[in-house]
DNA sequence: CAGTGGTCTAGACCACGTC
DNA sequence: ACGTGGTCTAGACCACTGC
C-alpha cells in the first residue's frame, strides 16, 4: 500500500528516492497532521510497518532529528520537538564576502597597527589579559565608499605575529585559524543601532547623527578570549537574507517565524 | 595502538565515548593538522585502519558532514570543506521570547486591525495579491516600555479569520502555522539601521532622530507570500548572542568568523 | 521485566567518477 | 575495471526508562 502510492508519486519526479527518505516524508506528514502528540512510533514499529531493517528506519529518524523535527530520549521514545522558540537569523558576513555578493570592489585601509602599552581596563577585562595587547584599526570600502570601521584588540601572547602581517590583503580570521593555529571555539556578540558620533562620522564622510549598526564581538579559542572587535557599519548597508529549505546554508526553517 | 592511547585518554573523562566518535575526533585532528588537503582517507580505509565495520567508520564521516567539516562526493571521495564564508548570526526573536530571556513583563497593544480597501502598490506587489488585505499594527512593551512597533499585512484569502482573533494574547506565527495550516516555507528579510521619523518616535516616547533597527520580512508558504511585516525596534534593545559548540541551538561554529 | 533508543557487525548491491 | 560514496540487511549487545 505504502510502496505503491508513494513510489508512484515519487516516480513522477526525476530524482530517485531512497526508502529511508520516503519513510522520513511519511513521518513528517504525520507530524504535520498533529498525530504523534504522544510520541512517534518506535523505530522497530516503523521498521516492521515498512518491512525494512531497523537501520533503515533509524536513518529516517536520524534525519528528522538533524532537521529539528523531533528529539529522541533513550529508553522513552521519540517525540515531536515543541520548541516554537523560533527566530529569524541575520548573518554578519566578513566584508570581503559581502562585497562579493554585492558585486562591488572591496578594499581595506589599515589606519593603525601597534602594540598598546596601557590598554584600557574594559579591554583587558574582556580579553582576560593585561600585557601586550595589539590594536588594529581598519576601514573597509565598497567601491571606494567607506562602509565598515573596525577596531580590534588581540592578545599579543597568542598571535603577536599579526604585527608583521599584511592586514590589507589577508583575512584576520584565516590568519588566526590557520597560521596561528587558534581554532574558533566560542563567540559572544552584541549589536545595537546607534547614531554616529562626530569622529566616526568623519571617517564615513557623513554628518554626525547618521544611523549605524554597532557590533561588538568577543571570540575564544578553548575558553581563552583571543580577540575583541568593534564594528561600525553604515546603517543603510542592509543585512538581507533569504532562507528556504533548498538553500543548503540556511538555518533550519523550523527555527524561523512569521 | 589506537584503542589504548585514545581509550585511556578518553577514560579520564566521565562520558563514555563511542568508537565512531573517537574516529571522528581522530579525523578532526587530521583536518586541523592540514593533512587531508588532497581528500580524506576512504571510508573503507578508515574501517580497516581502526578494525571496525564500514558502517561505523561511515557514521564518523556522516557527523563530520553534518558539522560542516567535510563534504562527500560520490565516486570521488571525501574532502575538507574549504568555504570560509563564515559569518556571525544574529537572531531576531519574537518579542515574547526575548522578554522571557530578559525576564521582563511582555505586553502587546493592538493599535489597528482591519481590512484595507485600497492597499498601496508596494504591498500588493510584495504579497502578489491586490484584494482583501489585512492590516495589523501592534506595539510591544517590555515592562510597560515600548520596544517594538509592528506593521503587518496579511493575505485575507489565506487567513481572513485573523480579523476575529485576539492578537494581544496570541502569537501570529502560531495562529498561521497551526490554526490556518500555513506551514512556513520561505523567508526573505532585510534590516537597516535608521533614525526615527517623528511619528514613530512619538510611539516610543522619544524625540525624532533616535536610532532604531528597521526590519522588513516577507514570509511564504509553498511559494505564496502570506504576510509582510515591518518592525521598528529600539536601537538600544541589543541583539546579543553566544555561540558555543555545546549549545544545541547554535549555528555551526564553522560558519562563524573571528 | 519488556520496550526504547545507541551502537556495531559483516556482509551486499547500487550509482558515480576515474583511468 | 576499480574505487569511491549511498543505501540496505538481519542480526547483535548495550544503556536507559517505566512498570
Amino acid at each position: 500500500m505504502f510502496y505503491t502510492s508513494i513510489y508512484n508519486f515519487k516516480n513522477t519526479m526525476k530524482k530517485r528516492v531512497s526508502i529511508s527518505s520516503q519513510i522520513k516524508e511519511h513521518l513528517i506528514q504525520g507530524i504535520r497532521s498533529h498525530l504523534f502528540t504522544n510520541g512517534l512510533p518506535s523505530e522497530n514499529q516503523i521498521a516492521k510497518q515498512f518491512n525494512v531493517s531497523r537501520m533503515t528506519a533509524r536513518k529516517a529518524f536520524s534525519e528528522l532529528v538533524y532537521d529539528g523535527w523531533v528529539e529522541r530520549i533513550q529508553g522513552k521514545g521519540t517525540f515531536v520537538k515543541t520548541r516554537e522558540l523560533s527566530q529569524g537569523y541575520f548573518k554578519i558576513q566578513p566584508s570581503w564576502k559581502q562585497a562579493k555578493d554585492l558585486n562591488v570592489i572591496y578594499t581595506t585601509n589599515v589606519l593603525e597597527l601597534k602594540t598598546i602599552s596601557n590598554p584600557p581596563g574594559r579591554i583587558t577585562d574582556k580579553l582576560n589579559y593585561n600585557q601586550q595587547i595589539i590594536l588594529v584599526r581598519r576601514l573597509h570600502f565598497f567601491d571606494q565608499i567607506p562602509v565598515r570601521y573596525e577596531i580590534r584588540y588581540l592578545r599579543g601572547d597568542l598571535c603577536g605575529g599579526i604585527l608583521w602581517e599584511n592586514l590589507e590583503n589577508n583575512s584576520i580570521h584565516e590568519l588566526l585559524t590557520q597560521k596561528y593555529n587558534l581554532p574558533l571555539s566560542r563567540v559572544w556578540q552584541r549589536m545595537t543601532a546607534e547614531t554616529m558620533p562626530k569622529k566616526i562620522a568623519a571617517l564615513f564622510n557623513e554628518a554626525a547623527g547618521h544611523p549605524v549598526f554597532y557590533v561588538e564581538r568577543l571570540t575564544y579559542t578553548n575558553k581563552n578570549p583571543v580577540t575583541y572587535v568593534q564594528y561600525y557599519i553604515r546603517g543603510d548597508l542592509a543585512f538581507e537574507d533569504t532562507f528556504s529549505p533548498d538553500d543548503e546554508n540556511s538555518p533550519n526553517l523550523l527555527n524561523l517565524t512569521y
